[in-house]
This record gives structure tokens, sequence and C-alpha cells, in this order.
DNA sequence: TATTGTTATACTCTATAACTATA
DNA sequence: TATAGTTATAGAGTATAACAATA
């Protein structure tokens, strides 16, 4: 009869445990694949929030993203000291910048969403690709269980 | 034709990135189920490690749990203050404690592993009880694909 | 000479508050 | 008076190095 693990060896057997613990890895992993291009995750969200909406302030990008004004400062400051944004005047709002993308920016994003699909791939390489479909929908379900907002990470590494 | 999203949307269709931030959220949500124990995350997985294999030294504890020897020295402080372990007499080598669990420490342990099912059940409420072994299972590979030792987190929140 | 446990120090991150210029 | 952006500061957490006692 199958004895039910004690030790640490139940974590295993724990699906919050391996979320975590798998998700800890990915997020580091995830730093090593983007540092090559001088990126790192926060400012690549900023990058992808830019793609979809360009001229946001920070203020905008800080709601979004969950991510302190205080914190976004250093992050816009960065991306523009690599000539990835620019802090363009504010139309209608004297006090705020527009962040706007530069087209090296627009270059430098396709190969930043390959490594995140890379890893996906690399990851779920022992899954099929119907299990692949089942657990992202799984996972999908969870986060929204946990009241989380799709596409922001509550912690950006 | 369905559009590929491509803003921060994206990152709601990737497994690597829903497993980081489910990962997050959990890992803070197992802080805050455990406090009012007085017990972190860190300590939780010392007592589980000395439920199985009682009189470890804070050396094995250390390499055996991936937590540096210097912050093991806290770890154990506090778990002595609390009254749920014992520094030893090591036998066989003068250096080294055994460092032993308490009655008050085997007592509580259940409820500690009560509260990471109960995350659990909340967190996989949604999914039928065949769908949480098939999850279940999709980790564990993931975790094996990354690695990643049964049972041991990378960063102990 | 190497190892166990410990302590001290420096470094990074984060959170808070406070400042300026506009609204 | 409130808000956008910025800066300064303090606190927590981590990593590194060095130490005493024992192997």
């Amino acid at each position: 009869m199958a004895e039910r693990p004690t030790g640490i060896a139940e974590l295993h057997q724990r699906i919050p445990f391996l979320l975590s613990q798998l998700g800890v890895y990915l997020a580091d992993d995830f730093v090593r694949r983007l540092a090559p291009f001088g990126v790192e995750p926060r400012t690549y969200a900023v990058l992808k929030a830019l793609i979809e909406d360009d001229g946001q302030s920070q203020r905008q990008l800080s709601s979004q993203l969950s991510i302190h004004r205080n914190v976004m400062v250093a992050i816009i400051d960065k991306l523009e000291d690599q000539g990835l944004a620019k802090r363009m005047p504010h139309p209608g709002d004297r006090r705020a910048f527009a962040v706007t993308l530069t087209d090296k920016a627009r270059k430098l994003l396709p190969a930043l969403d390959a490594e995140g699909r890379a890893q996906e791939d690399e990851i779920t390489a022992s899954l099929t690709a119907a299990e692949r479909k089942i657990v992202l929908r799984d996972l999908q379900r969870m986060s929204a269980a946990a009241g989380l907002i799709p596409g922001v990470h509550p912690k950006l590494v």
C-alpha cells in the first residue's frame, strides 16, 4: 500500500509547491535569457506594454504593470540610455512624459518574444501539444482563481 | 481568424509566465498562511526535513535544502527560540549540533501540512480531481525537465 | 589542512517620504 | 488641493569573507 510521504518529499506532491519551485526557476532562467540583450524582465514588460499602446505616461505604465512609479523612473532611464525608448512631451499634460518606443526597440522585441517561446518549448518538451494546451488552460484557470490580472506579474524580477 | 496577442496579453498565453506569476502569488500566500503559527516557509522546510530524519547537523540540513549554512544559523536560532527544535550535542562530531525536534514541533507540523493542502484545494478548486492529477503529473515532469530537485525550493521565501 | 558553526561587513532591493512643476 | 515625475533615505535580505573550535 502507498505510504503518504512525510518529509520534504511530500512537497513534490503539492501543486502550489511545484508551481512556486518552477516559477522561481523560470524567472531566474528568463533573466539569464534576456541578459545578452541587455534587457531585464521588467524592462521587457514595459516594452510590451508600449508596443500595444505607445506614448503612455509613466503613471499609466505604473498602474498597468503594478510597478511603483518611483521604480518606473529607473526603468525608463535605462530604456532611454539603451536607446529603446524616449521621453517625449505629453500632449495635454506638461507634467507627464509620453514614453515612446524607438525603431531599435521595435526591431528588438521579436527576439525577446522568441526567448519566451523558446523557454516554453524547452520546459514543456516532455509534454505533447495536446497536453500543453490543457496545462495552459488549467494554469489560466488557477491564475483567475487567485485573482491575478492576465499578463501582470506580481513581482517583476 | 485569431489574432496573436502582441502586448502583455501575450504573456497570459505563455506557460512559463503563468508558472512564475502563480508561483510568486502562492509563495506569498503561503507566507501569510504560516504566519499565524509563527512559522516561515524555510523554517517549515527545516521541520519537514527533521521529521523524516531527526538529529541532522546544520551542515546536513544546509546541503539537503540548498540553504547556505550562514543562513541556517538564524533559522535554527529561531526554531530554538520558539521551542520547536533543540541543538543537542552531535554524537561523533563535537563541532556539530544534532538539531532535534521537540514534541511541540511534532504536534505543530500536521497543522502546517494542512495549510499546504488547503492552499492546494483552493487554487485547484476549478479543476476536477482527474484534471488535478494530470496537472500534478505534468508539473512534476516540468520540474524534472528543469533539473530541479524534488521537494527542494530554489529560493525559500 | 579541512570542516562546523558563527559573526561581521558590504551590497542589492524595496518601501517610504518628501520635493518640483504642473494641473 | 491633487497629481506626474523625481530624488533621498532607511530597512530588509543576500552574499562574501573571516574567525574559533574541532576533525
